[in-house]
DNA sequence: CGTAAATTTGAGGTGCATCAATTAAAGTGG
DNA sequence: CCACTTTAATTGATGCACCTCAAATTTACG
């Protein structure tokens, strides 16, 4: 039950803070580059995590902060009733393992982690970032701010899951991840393609948005019908933006990180 | 359509920051009693703001971060198809106003707000935060403290959206609300007592874990057929704690606001 | 190339929605 | 304090979106 240690320690030499290409999206954006030397000093390594692994279960006792520093990560919830809640979706830059994502009040983690592809994490240990945070105070505005990014993502979530139907939540989805994945990767791609490397199944989509597999193929089958999407294989192509964001009720404006204020 | 200024201002004298009785849950907790003085400065002033008025509507803009000093408010959301989505039920203490709660990308409201009940608002220019921020690193720490804490209430209600059917949603949205409301009286009322006032019709619990009005009615009535709990008219009894906490899932543990790390 | 995992499809059932009408309760003004 | 009005609670009949279970088919992968 408790099988621990998927990780793999990364071969070195591993990506210095002040080179990291992910900087821009993540905690540390805000840091001078002075600064990063010896915040560095705080991180414990690199990890690889397999894909379909899982990095924590609900219930372990907590003590490492991640940084997603490249692949795809959900943190999820599993009910009494054995049904399977996902809470959100990481993707490189976004940071995790704290408090509701995921540590209570016992101290173990709330909800577990699993990787949904090949994922290299940044860890250090849960018992710096207070220390990081009166010594860097940019560090707890940042902090805020993402908190609040994420915050805006889960109360999106919330209103799909009870006040959407099944075409409405996945449209809502679809568009979200492909967005989010488009915007990290805006310089490395083709901003014209339509098509992102997409790592759900369907049981993944359904456990995100509340409902079966089987409904959700259903679903998607109809959109295909309709042109608006392709989601087969790895891939995810969107062929209606339009159409997808209307009945999904999307506006990309979400997805950009605001300041605080 | 926008209707405005349903705030009546206080009448003198009001409440200082120093001798505020709520201070112990709110934003400026951990603000040392000598700064609370200029931090004063900056508020605008108390408000009282009627039962069922409006407080702000998506998409005006927005200038004004608010402290809920006394009273009951609710955060939602209207869809395109006119259905409403609550999303956090505010309590004294509470602070919102700000970006998810609910500016958006174009300066305006996300969401609305509406007071369940006659309630008294403190509240301070939006200009400010950053600037009190940088003058108090402590105040971003512990805005970046109870916005976990509400993400942590955010993913709760999203998992019993998602993954539990109506009696469970209800179940935990009672249990939930009357923890917190017995967190805040905690030294004014009898702790042996199991009831609160509470506002909500079945229409605001019915928008707030995703049911219609009359399925909520009827789930109500099951469970106090069964003498679990009693709803009617302005009082919420709680009579079998148990059987509630264990078909809702909840653990009365998630209403303690933990320190951040 | 063989096995496991994911997708696809079908048949049948149900929890909750929808719509509508009735009853009860809560304000409101005289 | 009572008639009046409005709002909320209650209850019933009917329908559908989504679930459940299961089998067939396709795809992924060592």
């Amino acid at each position: 039950m408790n099988k621990k240690n998927n990780l793999l320690q990364c071969p070195n030499p591993q990506t210095e803070c002040k080179e990291c290409p992910i900087r821009k999206m993540a905690l540390f954006r805000d840091v001078p580059e002075d600064d990063l030397g010896w915040m560095q000093e705080f991180r414990n390594s690199q990890y690889l995590l397999p894909a379909r692994e899982i990095l924590f279960r609900q219930g372990e006792t907590a003590h490492t902060l991640y940084t997603l520093f490249d692949g795809w990560l959900i943190i999820f919830k599993i009910l009494d009733n054995g049904k399977r809640q996902i809470l959100r979706f990481l993707l490189p830059g976004d940071f995790f393992g704290f408090q509701v994502n995921s540590i209570g009040p016992t101290g173990g983690y709330l909800h577990s982690s699993l990787a949904l592809m090949d994922s290299t994490l940044c860890a250090f240990p849960t018992t710096q970032l207070r220390l990081m945070m009166e010594k860097q105070p940019q560090l707890a505005i940042r902090l805020a701010e993402m908190e609040m990014h994420d915050m805006n993502l889960c109360q999106h979530h919330l209103i799909g899951t009870g006040r959407k139907n099944a075409q409405e939540r996945i449209a809502f989805l679809l568009l979200e991840l492909f967005h989010r994945v488009r915007l990290q990767k805006q310089n490395d791609y083709d901003e014209s393609s339509n098509s992102i490397i997409f790592p759900l199944t369907q049981e993944d989509i359904g456990d995100a948005v509340g409902l079966t597999s089987a409904h959700v193929n259903r679903t998607l089958r109809e959109m295909e019908k309709k042109g608006w999407t392709q989601c087969q294989g790895k891939y995810l192509t969107i062929r209606n933006e339009e159409a997808l964001s209307k009945t999904g009720q999307f506006d990309p404006r979400i997805i950009i990180s605001k300041p605080l204020i």
